[in-house]
DNA sequence: CGCTCGGTTGAAGGAGGTCAACTCCGGTGG
DNA sequence: CCACCGGAGTTGACCTCCTTCAACCGAGCG
């Protein structure tokens, strides 16, 4: 269970930025619990003060904001590698809660410690704006999504993003299959529809064969066609930071 | 024109959090410009590099992406005071542009600085990531507004969270009063809405008297009303870092 | 005076929501 | 071994919220 953070198999791919080796003692040093929770347990309340900080170690998990209603949007969702807790410190009540897809290990930090690493590590505390930055983008492209995309381009667009996501980190296989977790309730939440069009919609796209599910994993057999629907063409990502 | 850092108008203001004198001195040195632009103008070219960091000074802007088929959303509104620039930075090429709702004063930072203070002002590291949360916040507010609420709990929130802004910045006038430069295409593109059907939604609102727009400016004469209908009831928010 | 821009209103159509029923499947317990 | 159950996916019917198209109004302006 117990893996210096200096050999973090995440610190193996190249789509992170290596660091320096006394910047991985101190992560080292600054996390402060290696956690394992279930599928479906809430990591995060929504309206509760936090205190920590985390790194998604392995698994997925979402984040979600719920209106008094039962209404609910998922803002992101999370992947190994991502940096989350940041909002609910720094405005000292969450306003969001983050849940399990998967089973889920965390690399817990205390949150009073991210001082010490501003002011020892600067170049740990530029990482950690980058990713605050980097998950914004996320959050930015989803709305885009659902203010102004329709259901199918809202669908196609998810599918691309996740498996490039899941393809950065490696989860990829020879078939070109990603991990696919969720199920449709989830991705309804996500894409700002209903459950009921969401499987309409999806099931549309699956006979056009843009994409396949087969135990659990995605297939994108045409990813050109489905940019194209999603009008998504990105640019590659420079290598991220990892905490 | 010219105004030092440490006489900065919005420091005086109870809602921005006080920094150390040679922080103050710092971001003095950081400044490299102070620009004007009027009414219209793009602070930054969707798609481009840019370099460049801002605060805005004073004036209106918002942040918004365009697909290619010329549909935009607006991702969130710049109030005086707000720091953009640094997902433009970090991911080397714009993936959004920023327009400015009236004339402009900006505070421009070169991005290549960012790193020295970081380094030497490990304070102001983490104000500029506090910044970058608080901005993913919002971002994520307008994503479940988008997301999950209908056309007249969309405007509602708007209103109140603009409102609310605005008045943190003592823009509020005696009889209650805020700026209010945007028309209803900004809005309707804010809100994931045809431009007609937030026309009508808003009149609907109007007529309720649950606000009213009169030169220029936004006034809200049942706050309790309103909040209701958005389903947004938010605690006070701590002091917030300037740069 | 005519132009454009922003706001307003009506009518018609469509994308997506809601309700409801049904299947399939894996578990679980008799 | 089979009945029962709950969760997830699927499908149809109906409705409504929102979009689209179009026309009109008023203010500001060259």
């Amino acid at each position: 269970m117990f893996v210096p953070c200096a050999d973090c198999p995440m610190r193996q791919l190249p789509s992170f930025r290596s660091n320096e080796p006394q910047e991985i003692e101190f992560i080292q040093s600054f996390k402060q619990a290696h956690r394992a929770l279930p599928s479906g347990s809430t990591l995060v309340h929504e309206g509760h003060a936090v205190g920590e900080l985390f790194t998604l170690f392995s698994g997925w998990a979402f984040r979600y904001c719920t209106l008094s209603d039962g209404r609910r949007q998922i803002l992101n969702f999370l992947l190994p590698g991502d940096f989350f807790g940041l909002q609910e410190r720094l405005n000292e009540q969450s306003p969001h809660g983050v849940e399990a897809l998967t089973d889920v290990e965390l690399c817990v930090f205390p949150a009073a410690g991210l001082w010490d690493l501003f002011k020892n590590h600067p170049g740990l505390g530029y990482d950690v704006t980058w990713l605050a930055a980097h998950e914004e983008r996320i959050v930015d492209m989803n709305l885009v999504s659902v203010g102004r995309r329709s259901a199918a381009e809202r669908v196609a667009m998810l599918l691309i993003h996740l498996h490039k996501r899941a393809t950065l980190l490696g989860l990829v296989d020879e078939s070109g299959g990603v991990p696919f977790p969720m199920n449709q309730s989830h991705l309804a939440d996500a894409l700002g529809l209903s459950l009921v069009h969401t499987n309409k919609t999806m099931s549309r796209l699956r006979q056009l064969e843009l994409y396949a599910l087969r135990g659990g994993r995605l297939y994108l057999p045409q990813p050109h066609a489905l940019q194209q629907l999603a009008d998504y063409y990105e640019s590659p990502l420079p290598p991220r930071p990892l905490v």
